[in-house]
Order: structure tokens, then sequence, then C-alpha cells
DNA sequence: TTCTAATTTGAATCTTCGCTCAACAAAAGT
DNA sequence: ACTTTTGTTGAGCGAAGATTCAAATTAGAA
């Protein structure tokens, strides 16, 4: 089959640029160290890949990819469904959510590409969950729903911000906890 | 007066660096741009610092203070007025509010002396509004209150962290919203 | 004014960066 | 087996990075 080693090899590069970017951040991002950490040559690296602006794109286009698993059930899901899911992304590939919530904002500074995708992705991100909620409690306004969403979303994102900072907190918990604290 | 020359200087070069991260990020803060930026030579510069690491972590370090307004103040606030001094810093001083939220964290990854600070800094603004909070509605116990901040403070930082990503969305009004939010 | 220490300069140094390329190796198609 | 395409190598390029330093300048002290 065509292609078959090369792809390989590309895989190799993206995730070693992932482990990289999460561990050590974008300025350790070299291209020197990917390569290393891919065992490869910096030829084969340009030879797979334009530039080393490209590898880093991939990467955080797969974190943002990653926040929202399985899309496709959307309009099935109830926000219990939703928030687990969010709970087990960072749980289990905490180098994507690091890297969503940090390169991806100060990326998103930088970047209008990157910005562009990651406000897109937060108001599909509100649709979603305001959808769930509403069939959770027909009784809430859009408005209302919509409201509560964004504020609940508002302290994943910031209980997530602080597990990148800190490794002995408590992150499932805490958002478990968000969910029994539903305004008056 | 000794030295005054030179103090004005270095203020000049740490109010480049900052505007500098704020506006570029990290990656573009290079001494050549401080340089520039404060109309001054690297020769300068190195005379009034020992590393360009020196000048970020010092930004850094009036970031985290900035965050927390009038500290002598502690054992006076209600939550309210903790919660305006907020949303003040974010609007007034967007520069090191980004700072905080983006090169802070990112930062924290990379700097165990920055993870140290802003943890530390952080559990110093749980306890502050706690108190504020126990004073407010004294038949609430310690942890319930303790729970009800750091949701809180998650949900503000998420705010903050939306509010670099997209220059329109309407940081205040969503803070204040969430004082209206509180749990049942 | 004169002296001296603080301050600034800007060219130069050394390192590392992202990236290229000609040559070689491996694999696929015929 | 032979040709062609695909993949890999690693030395090396120019640009840009942080940092240094001897010389020039400035400004406070005497």
């Amino acid at each position: 089959m065509r292609n078959r080693a090369g792809e390989e090899t590309a895989t190799r590069i993206v995730d070693a640029a992932r482990r990289i970017l999460s561990e050590a951040g974008l300025e350790a991002a070299t291209v020197k160290a990917i390569c290393d950490a891919a065992r490869v040559r910096p030829g084969s690296f340009y030879n797979l890949f334009d530039s080393k602006e490209t590898v880093i794109l991939e990467v955080i286009r797969q974190a943002i990819v990653a926040v929202d698993p399985d899309p496709e059930r959307t309009g099935r899901d109830h926000v219990t469904d939703l928030m687990e899911a969010f709970v087990r992304f960072v749980e289990d590939q905490p180098d994507l959510a690091r890297i969503y919530i940090t390169v991806g904002v100060s990326g998103g500074i930088t970047d209008a590409g990157i910005r562009t995708r990651m406000i897109r992705h937060h108001t599909e991100r509100v649709a979603r969950f305001t959808a769930a909620l509403l069939r959770d409690r027909p009784e809430l306004t859009q408005t209302e729903a919509q409201r509560q969403i964004e504020a609940l979303l508002a302290a994943l994102n910031g209980y997530t911000l602080q597990r990148m900072l800190d490794p002995d907190f408590d992150f499932a918990g805490h958002a478990r906890g968000l969910l029994e604290m539903e305004p008056r």
C-alpha cells in the first residue's frame, strides 16, 4: 500500500509535538525537540510537513476536536452525560486538555485562525449543552438555560485551568459538584 | 539622587515587556522587541537585568499581585465588593489580566516557582472570598461556603479566559450574573 | 569645575532557530 | 530484474536569538 511508511512517521511526529507542547509549552516545541522525540531527522520532518506551524496547528486542532466527543450523538444527551464526557476527557487525555486550555488560548491571541476556531467551538458547545438542559428542564426559557450553561462551562474551564496548575486538584469531584449547584 | 535614571529605565523595560507579552504572547517577547518598545539598547537592558527571564518573571509576578487589589482590606469586604474589584481589574487592566490567565498558567507548567506562586495566590483568594461569604450568610458551614466560592472563582477564571479570546464577550455582565445564581 | 561612578551604547559573539537539499535507501509498480 | 516513486538522511545555510563588553556619555558628589 502506498504512503504507509510516511503516514506512520507523520503520526509519530504529531504525537511527539503533542507531548512536548503539553509538558513543556510552546517555547520548547522546537523542530529539533520534536524530531528527537519522534526519532526522525529534520529532512524527513519537512518531507511530510510544510512547516513547524503546520504541526502545531494540527495538534491544536486535535485538542479542540477532542473536547467534544461523539458530536453525532447531538440531540440525545442529558447534561450529566455531556459533563461526564468532559470529565473523562480531562482525566484520560490530560495532554490534549492542557493544550486546549493553554496553547489554544495563548495561540488564539496571536493567530486569528485559532481564535475563530476556539470561539466557534465554544458557541457550538454552549448550544449542545443548552439543548440538553432544556430537554431535562423544559420549564426554563432558552435565555435562562443558556445563561446557566455559560456559567457551567466557564466553571468547568476554570477548574480545568486549575487542574493544569495543580495535579493534586480533585477535578472530577469539583466538576460533578457543579451539577448539585444549580441556580435557585 | 543616585540610581534615578536606572530605575526609570528599568520601569520602562518592564512596562514594554508587559505590553508585548499581553498583545503578542511569550513568543514575540524577544529582548530586541522589548528593547525597541522601551527605547533602550540591549547593553542597557543587561546592565539592569540578569536575563530576559528575570523581566518576564517580574511581569508575571506583577500580574498575580494585581489580581488581588487592596489586600489590606481583608476582613471587611462583602462578596460583591470582591467580585466588583475583580471585574474592574479585568476591564481596567486587560494587559495584566491576560498575562495572569495565559502566560501565568503556561508559565506555571514550565516553571515550578510560578506554579507555586499561582497556587498559593489562589488558595489565599479562596480564603478571602470564603470569609466574606460567611460574613454575608452565616448560616452556611465553612465547607459549603468554600465549595461555592471555588465554583464562583472557577467561573470567573473561565469567563476571563473567554474574554481574552473574544473581545466582544460581555465579561462584566456574565460575571455579575453569577451572583444571582447562587446554589439552591 | 573636576572627578567618579552610574548609565548607555552598539558592534560583536556564540548559540540555536527553522528550513533546504543533494545524495542515499527502501519499497512499489511493471 | 529494472525503473520509478517515496521516504530518509544529515550536513549546512541564513536569520534571529540571547548575551557580552570596551568605549563613550551622562550626571551626581566634591
